[in-house]
RNA sequence: GCUCGGAUGGUGGAAUUGGUAGACACGUUGGACUUAAAAUCCAAUGGACAGUAAUGUCCGUGCGGGUUCAAGUCCCGCUCCGAGUACCA
């Protein structure tokens, strides 16, 4: 009997579905186990054959699991609020809604084609109200909390309130803004109800606050820093200026430590732990003050290196820094004026890309050292940042590159302050140096001097020990259509949150996704957007009155939102009173096993990890880090196919042939190449994209157009990409499954390429091949010899530890090998091919329970327990040893494991072989290592 | 610039705590079956040299050193490629 693929794999596909065997319960005596796939963006694309690949490997572990005896969850889903919905509704006037929904039928059915093991009745999908209602109401919570730096804990909001009430502000130790003026509890209950909601937005998880925002005039929205790639929109690709706007925040600084601790306590890959490291940024020194002469103005700097405060010869302000306008003297104020115009007006882009020119000015102003009273010159210069630290830095051109390069081309002084170190050609930068002329430090080595400088410091009041960290806060608002609505009216301009009970806040409908002609975003073009105080709801515009009905809030939130604790609502994904039920959590707690892709480093991964150790903090989740384990698949990479066109003619010449004309490369559909880059010029000439192909005249090699090819990301523009559909459809989900593992390390990025599928594909049939004979179902009951015994269980063996390792590419070798030498050994023993059966399902589960089900079986395969290894049939009496002559392998000799040291090395030494290698010479040493190899030397 | 990966046959990739480099596939070549093709099966396949042959010798894991009886694996110094990040004070 033949292998129907297509056949089986419907069958089967259907009874899972039908049967529901993925199903996870709630509640079960079994041990929990998590594993769980980063949810797609349901792109209008479709998949192509680099997405399954996480999600194959992760299906064969959930697999496993459950065949180990786990009660496994493992859940799908979609994130299906974003940009490319919206733009393509701007584009034809289609509801986003409309698009995205046909969008996932499609992803569901390439899904489903692949047989995943998926439990879809807790399919979760942010852009569903139902799912973002919840979403909306974590948001509430992050307005409602403030963070205590005292316990380390977001808190409510509420209680600050209180406290306050009791003594003000100046011993209130909690994350807040930068600049809080103090306030005593008089003074506070004295504050309107407006002023007291001013200052606790200052202090709130989320606030709403001016702030210079990464604005995207193409896209029409503010964009997050991780949403910035080389200066240019990750979507898209689009100039990204600056720009003050009035925008929700997130004050993810307020975790910044925490969110670094928590690397330590989870097994994620290094890179990635390495990246978020360095976007949170966390730098250890000092903040000091430095008096502004002849004003009452300090400036704050933040330095790593207090203990070269000697040898500082002038500070830089960034331009946008609120004191230069202040101290700039009158003959140096057009300079300035001049120079911090120029400098607002570069782009993000343009600053970034102008690393190496210097350029700066002086303000003829000066500041007071604050420990030697000498007078300082103050300069600006764009190479200081506003947005970081405090805008100012104190320069010290003998201890730092960048100070050195600007005093050396401005002509400042460059003051020495390291023993016998010559700055002459460069600063010093290295930590070892000991410390010169500087007074109370002179002599010390740099460790022990920031430390004395920092006490210094605080005991006169002019600065402290401060740790600094480059992560900022993040921007939550999106001037978009396609993303969740805020649960916020504005009254009298400050926001307002909706009362829980009324959400969710749907999105209102629009005409157009564009923003409104005075600038507004999108939802400005909604005509049902108030919220009605005493009704609760959402009523006409036209209805406000600023009494009882109030605008509602016109941004949506970010792609992030939804995303940032999708991972918690599929542990109770029906669940509509809770976001998720207590037990449910409390049984799930954590995902056990994730696997996505790096991009997410320092986007979801961070945002997710800060919102669940927020709500750990409110005590609605029992866990503060959600995902114990993490593995980054690496990219499948589409393999492009040229053709060369001679440049101003219609002629194409055959790669080998080009040598040095001048040709233009062009893309072709990777699907008119055969395996040996030929080209099939019939069915490329019948293709209409280049009108003038079907009169082009070809060069041939040997007959045949010989394409180049190019490895490069897989994309619908680069005509590479390659479709899952066709693979199932000519070889089946389970050689795509296997073939996807085969390719090479799960985590390592590898160009697609179907050259190697057949090999794949026989082995299925092989493996098909050993259950029948001559046409029929034949598996008999005899008794298994010890070499089946032995081939069964050396592969369990193997396949343990590699699934162990998530190195699914040496199992399938694995499972070739076995089919290998059960077809050499003619084996159709019910006791060997059982159990390699529910070996294999994992991996190809289709052609496994077809056999499966012949082998007698009425349940799924999945339900069968999986074959315990046992040492005991691999027991060697023989080992065939290398015998090496210089550390060089010269033969093999066949001895008992029984012989010890002495009678390997009587055994070997009397060996014709050895006597002739040796040629009449004396070993000088023979080494022995029972039971693995022998080495004489000399 | 900094941080982190990586480099093994014609190709994708294997290789336990250092212990027979190239498993398993693809491709290629030869053969069987067939009118033929596909499918399937069998054999060979890192390179060079010697030999009719069995076989033998040398070279081989990016480059140069080192440690070791023994190095793809450990150490030192480079080269190239990839990813992330970037005036971070």
């Amino acid at each position: 009997m033949k292998y129907y693929f297509n056949e089986i794999e419907a069958k089967w596909q259907k009874f899972w579905s039908e049967n529901q065997t993925f199903r996870a319960e709630n509640e079960s005596d079994k041990e929990k186990f998590y594993v769980l796939d980063m949810f797609p963006y349901p792109s209008g694309a479709g998949l192509h054959v680099g997405h399954p690949l996480g999600y194959i490997a992760s299906d064969i572990y959930a697999r496993y699991k459950r065949h180990k005896g786990f009660n496994v969850l493992h859940p799908q889903g979609y994130d299906s609020f974003g940009l490319p919905a919206e733009q393509y509704a701007i584009q034809t006037g289609q509801h986003p809604a409309k698009t995205t929904k046909e969008n996932i039928e499609t992803y569901r059915r390439q899904l489903d084609q692949i047989g995943f093991s998926f439990d879809w009745s807790r399919e979760v999908r942010t852009s569903d109200p139902s799912y973002y209602k919840w979403t909306q109401w974590i948001f509430i919570q992050l307005f409602n909390s403030y963070y205590s730096l005292e316990e380390n804990k977001a808190k409510d909001i509420q209680e600050l309130e209180e406290r306050f009430e009791r003594e003000g502000n100046r011993e209130v130790k909690a994350a807040s803004d930068e600049k809080v003026e103090f306030f005593s509890a008089e003074e506070w209950k004295g504050y309107s109800r407006e002023q007291k909601d001013v200052i606790l937005s200052q202090y709130r998880l989320t606030y709403l606050s001016d702030t210079e925002v990464n604005w995207c005039p193409e896209l029409g929205t503010v964009l997050a820093n991780d949403e910035i790639v080389n200066g240019v929109s990750e979507r898209g690709g689009f100039p990204v200026v600056r720009k003050k706007m009035k925008q929700w925040s997130m004050r993810i600084t307020a975790y910044a430590q925490r969110l670094l601790d928590g690397l330590d306590s989870i097994d994620w890959p290094q890179p990635l732990k390495d990246s978020q490291t360095n976007w949170i940024g966390r730098s250890e020194g000092a903040m000091v003050d430095f008096k502004v002469n002849g004003h009452e103005a300090f400036i704050e700097v933040f330095t790593t290196r207090p203990d070269t405060i000697f040898g500082v010869s002038f500070m830089t302000l960034a331009p946008e820094h609120e004191l230069v306008s202040r101290i700039t003297t009158s003959d140096q104020k057009s300079a300035v004026e001049e120079y911090v115009l120029s400098a607002s007006k570069k782009s993000e882009r343009d600053r970034m890309s102008d690393v190496k020119s210097i350029s700066g000015v002086f303000t003829g102003a000066y500041a007071v050292h604050p420990f030697s009273g000498e007078q300082i010159p103050i300069w600006i210069g764009d190479y200081v940042l506003a947005s970081y630290g405090t805008g100012a830095v104190m320069a010290v051109p003998c201890g730092d590159q960048r100070d050195y390069d600007f005093a050396k081309y401005f002509g400042i002084d460059i003051p020495n302050i390291f023993k016998d170190i010559d700055i002459s050609e460069g600063a010093c930068e290295d930590k070892n140096a000991k410390i010169a002329n500087s007074d109370f430090i002179s002599g010390l080595g740099v460790k022990e001097a920031i430390s004395k400088v920092i006490f210094e410091l605080e005991k006169r009041g002019i600065g402290q020990g401060k740790i600094n960290y480059r992560l900022r806060d993040a921007v939550f608002s999106r001037q978009r259509y396609w993303g969740e609505p805020f649960p916020v009216y504005y009254k009298e301009g400050l926001p307002q949150m909706i009362d829980e009970k009324y959400l969710p806040i749907t999105l209102p409908e629009v005409e157009k996704y564009l923003p409104t002609s005075d600038g507004k975003p999108p939802l400005g073009n909604a005509t049902v957007w108030a919220w009605d105080t005493r009704k609760n709801t959402i009523v006409s515009n036209e209805l406000i009155d600023e009494e009882f009905v109030f605008p509602l809030e016109l941004n949506t939130m970010p792609g992030w939102a939804g995303s940032s604790w999708y991972f918690n609502r599929y542990m109770d994904a029906g669940n509509d009173k809770e976001f998720c039920g207590k037990s449910a959590i409390n049984y799930w707690k954590d995902v056990d096993l994730y696997i996505g892709g790096s991009e997410h480093a320092t986007g979801h991964l961070l945002y997710s990890r800060f919102w669940q150790k927020f709500l750990f903090d409110k005590g609605f989740v029992p866990v503060e880090e959600y995902a114990k384990k993490l593995i980054n698949q690496g990219m499948i990479l589409g393999t492009s196919a040229f053709v060369y066109r001679k440049e101003g003619e219609n002629i194409f010449i055959s790669k080998g042939l080009v040598k040095d004309e001048k040709v233009q490369p062009i893309h072709v559909d990777v699907a008119l190449v055969n395996a040996s880059n030929e080209l099939d010029l019939e069915a490329f000439k019948k293709n209409t994209f280049h009108k003038d192909i079907k009169d082009a005249h070809f060069i041939l090699e040997e007959r045949k157009y010989i394409v180049g090819r190019e490895v490069e990301k897989m994309s619908k523009s680069k005509y590479n990409v390659v479709n899952p559909d066709d693979i199932c459809r000519d070889y089946g989900a389970d050689t795509l499954r296997m073939y996807e593992m085969f390719l090479g390390p799960l985590e390592q990025a590898k160009p697609w390429n179907t050259a190697g599928i057949t090999g794949v594909h026989g082995f299925l049939k092989r493996f098909w091949k050993l259950f029948h004979a001559s046409g029929d179902f034949a598996v008999n009951d005899e008794a298994p010899n010890p070499e089946e015994l032995k081939v069964l269980h050396k592969t369990i063996k193997k396949v343990d530890e590699d699934i162990a390792n998530f190195s699914f590419n040496t199992s399938v070798s694995s499972f070739m090998i076995a089919v290998n030498e059960l077809t050499a050994l003619k084996c159709s023993k019910r006791s060997i091919l059982e159990p390699l059966a529910v070996l294999i399902s994992p991996y190809a589960p289709h052609i496994a329970e077809e056999l499966w089900s012949k082998l007698g079986h009425k349940e799924s395969i999945s339900t069968a327990t999986y074959p315990e290894f046992e040492s005991k049939y691999l027991i060697e009496s023989m080992k065939t040893y290398p015998i090496s002559f210089n550390g060089k392998m010269r033969f093999t000799k066949e001895l008992s494991l029984d012989l010890d040291k002495a009678a390997i090395e009587k055994a070997v030494l009397e060996d014709e072989r050895t006597l002739k290698q040796l040629d009449g010479r004396i070993p000088k040493k023979v080494i022995v290592v029972p039971g693995k190899i022998v080495n004489i030397v000399g």
